[in-house]
DNA sequence: CGGTAATGATTGAGATATAAAAGAGTTGGC
DNA sequence: GCCAACTCTTTTATATCTCAATCATTACCG
């Protein structure tokens, strides 16, 4: 039996005979995505669990909470970083649940203006606590310089990635 | 306009008058999962364009390529950390094109084993040299150094976050 | 041995994701 | 003012993904 769960995954970086450059750089990506995996698969198990939601419904929500005045679909897109016709769907749900409102611009009447409700407001504060109190207890036993330093250099790759890829307007 | 795409989506973190604790915490993972999303959707449209492939069919290639004794489906599913269910699809359409084998053990009829085709491993090899450059790529404006710190300190969170999720065996 | 429990894989339902095309509404050049 | 070009959202097609239920097989207990 294999029981590699452990491994570090170098299929793609660790072929010796092949010395592969950027083994690094590999690395790095596999280490993200499997934080990253680990991570918000914890989540979404807790979310679904406790309050039967999901995690990109949460994130939706989050966005919103931030912003009183509410925001338009494509803002929504852009922030939460998935496509326009992705949250569509989403956004119908959360509607038919009474978390939030949808109404067209009457500046635009192409524009959808999303809010949210005052249980929309409620249900998000609730789930917020426990989200970040999650967090925690997954990193309880990393040293806050090291959690800071993460953040730190995460802030910076993120930086890099996003002016590498002009994916939105200029910037 | 609100063109808040460089803001940090702290939404749930930065209400000063809440003072959430777990700033730290939820940064860290806000961090994490941009660098992850902004990493895999690129990766995701390179492998679409210049091969017309996707990434979870790359990666389970690619764990292939580093077992030239085939593995079990779900010492595939535990490696690539998603659920069994979600395997088989993907092994099925792997098959019908030819990178792929799969048959069950002769030790335990209910163990299907999985093999790379020598077609398959050509296929996994021309695409992993790519995904190393676009990699490259993507982090070359971050200092080696950065790289190697990041991969060290992420390395550690990995550990911790399986050592306080038993999911596997006891481990 | 025989029957129940456990294990590995598949199937099916529900949610989320992209990409691409279609629909609706604005805008700008002439 | 009118129509082509553009923008924002929704729709459609395809691909992942989880979870739960099911099927097939193996293991175990008496």
């Amino acid at each position: 039996m294999a029981s590699n769960v452990e491994s570090d995954d170098l299929s793609l970086a660790s072929k010796p005979e092949e010395a592969s450059e950027y083994r690094a750089e590999i690395r790095l990506w596999l280490r993200l995505l499997a934080c990253t995996t680990l991570i918000s698969g914890k989540l979404r198990r807790n979310f679904r669990e406790q309050f039967d939601f999901t995690l990109p419904r949460f994130e939706l929500l989050a966005q919103l909470d931030f912003e009183p005045g509410g925001l338009v679909l494509g803002e929504l897109s852009k922030r939460l970083m998935v496509s326009a016709g992705n949250i569509t769907p989403i956004l119908t749900r959360l509607i038919e649940e009474g978390y939030i409102t949808r109404a067209p611009s009457n500046l635009d009447r192409r524009v959808q203006i999303v809010c949210l409700t005052v249980e929309g407001r409620k249900k998000f504060r609730r789930m917020a606590k426990k989200h970040g109190q999650w967090l925690n207890d997954m990193f309880q036993d990393v040293d806050s310089e090291d959690i800071e330093a993460m953040v730190q250099q995460l802030s910076r790759l993120k930086k890099v990635l996003k002016d590498s890829e002009p994916d939105g307007a200029g910037k």
